[in-house]
DNA sequence: CGCTGGATTCGA
DNA sequence: CGAATCCAGCGC
């Protein structure tokens, strides 16, 4: 018998970004921890980054050693160190060469969490999962990195742009 | 090789 | 509103 892989495959990923952040919305961020604990987190906030052409996406300033794997195959992660303490979590989506990218902004808890779990923001979501720029790359189709499909939220906002002009 | 600023967060 | 705190990117 055949079970389909309770998780987002590639193919998800490789389309406008705008299109990605949208229907990630509700979907379940699953990561399995080096030290053995695993969580699970509700996607409840995203922003698209679209590419060179888009001022406020790093792929924006050419391409080079950080932002290249935005250039590279959707799927994966882009995750790099912001104002010295604060990691934030992309992925990459489009076709190769596009330097697209989804920011996850924030999520809420699934699975048991401490009360103290904060994930309402890009750097506490990291933070509050383990994430850091070690994750730089990972495959995010596969463990132990990955998002498993669920209901979209009912309601979804539409915001101007965080964080920049 | 030194300087600068950033997709953030917290506290006053 | 300003500080905390790291490092990629760029200029000399």
């Amino acid at each position: 018998m055949k079970h389909a892989p309770p998780v987002i495959p590639r193919s998800f990923f490789q389309r406008p970004a705008e299109q990605v952040a949208r229907e990630l919305l509700g979907s379940l961020l699953c990561y399995h921890h080096p030290t053995g604990t695993h969580h699970r987190v509700r996607i409840v906030e995203t922003e698209a980054y679209v590419g060179e052409h888009d001022l406020a996406c790093h792929a924006s300033k050419g391409r080079t050693e950080r932002t290249s794997i935005m250039f590279g195959p959707a799927g994966y992660a882009y995750v790099y160190l912001i104002y010295g303490m604060y990691d934030l979590l992309n992925v990459v989506t489009g076709q190769s060469g596009q330097g697209q990218a989804v920011l996850l902004r924030a999520a809420e808890p699934v699975s048991s969490f401490p009360p103290s779990a904060a994930l309402n923001g890009p750097g506490k979501l990291t933070r509050t999962l383990g994430i850091t720029r070690a994750a730089n790359g990972l495959d995010l189709c596969a463990p132990p990195l990955f998002f498993v499909p669920a209901p979209p939220p009912r309601r979804i906002e539409q915001t101007p742009r965080i964080g920049v002009d």
